[in-house]
DNA sequence: GCTTGATCTGAACAGGCGTTCAGATAATCT
DNA sequence: AGATTATCTGAACGCCTGTTCAGATCAAGC
């Protein structure tokens, strides 16, 4: 046997970013084989290969294509006037954002170091970019004398990782919808700060 | 070749679960073979063994170690008056114990998808044993008029996920001491609550 | 309808995996 | 000193790993 019927890479090639998206999520990057990712495609190991030059490329394409996105949808946002309007902007877009992928976000904060070193550094600069606009925010509300924070880099990194918190136990149809869970959070974000 | 000069179990047993943690930690459960292990400690892969049943129990040992610890610190703390001094002492519990075992406390958050369904249960009860005494602070302060939360689940793992988020950046002997982070902390939980 | 190129199979490669165990040696006990 | 026990080695087990590739088959273009 060969080629199959209906085979296309343009569904074969999404089929397999899906399936290494869930399973890499699921279990782990090192813990997923080839042969299980290919499994879930519903095609031998070595179908994969016409989609990725090995698994390592496909773990990071996943990474840096939530990257690029988490930018794009950033950039795209209605534009802000005052740092409080900001700082609400940015976190209710954080929330949005990461809910709406919870995989994605899941694999790029957990594989980090799986990555190779070059590979590791180009995830993490996008990720010092993402993080250093609401450094920004924080630091001009600081500077108008709106905001009262000890250390805008400290601070940014504790608003990041209670924004990420929700993650670990939102689930879509449970006891609170998306935009309570924005108010809640963004209440405590800006008592926070004021 | 057999048993080696020096070797006692009171030393080999403590030395496998140390290089255990480092390499779980450093390279994550599933990429970390028992040879790696071994060689880390400086015996044969066979001798690891004689210290745990399998792969997975020297897993789940390192956690519930590391939550019985974790348990046992936070009793022997010293007791709190008011909700505001307590919320304060337990801030500043969490981010020094945490701080002191970075490794650890990266296992049992990055490894539990790694661990069978009853390790799994057996970690998540005492994680959520440890947050529900959290929580209580907030019910009684809220209660006592004290706090302003809008509900106490969440603005529990709120906090405590932007008091891990320390162990992420924090180096010591960094820009910050531990008694400045703390205070940087708690200054932002408490604005956050009241 | 035939040709060309895209897509997949199935087998193979060399190496690594967790785990077991008989046998050898060191430490300990009497 | 001799017997016993604790500890480790080294080899082996069956299975899984990422990756490659010749050959087979399907889809698309002329």
């Amino acid at each position: 046997m060969a080629r199959t019927a209906g085979s296309h890479s343009d569904i074969t090639g999404p089929r397999v970013r899906e399936a290494a998206l869930k399973l890499f999520a699921q279990h782990g990057y090192a813990a997923v084989s080839m042969r299980r990712i290919a499994q879930e495609v519903g095609v031998q190991a070595g179908a994969l290969y016409n989609y990725t030059p090995d698994k390592q490329s496909l773990l990071f394409d996943l990474m840096r294509g939530h990257m690029d996105e988490l930018m794009a949808a950033r950039s795209s946002e209605p534009e802000c006037n005052t740092p409080l309007d900001c700082l609400e902007a940015f976190s209710r877009f954080h929330i949005r954002f990461h809910l709406e992928r919870p995989q994605a976000v899941f694999i790029s904060y957990m594989e980090l170091r799986n990555l190779t070193p070059e590979n590791f550094a180009a995830i993490e600069d996008l990720r010092r970019r993402y993080e250093s606009e609401l450094e920004t925010i924080l630091r001009d509300g600081r500077d108008a004398g709106v905001f009262h924070v000890a250390d805008t880099k400290i601070t940014t990194l504790a608003i990041i990782a209670m924004l990420n918190g929700v993650n670990t136990w939102y689930r879509s149809g449970g006891r609170l919808s998306l935009p309570e869970v924005e108010a809640i959070y963004w209440d405590m974000v800006r008592k926070a700060v004021t």
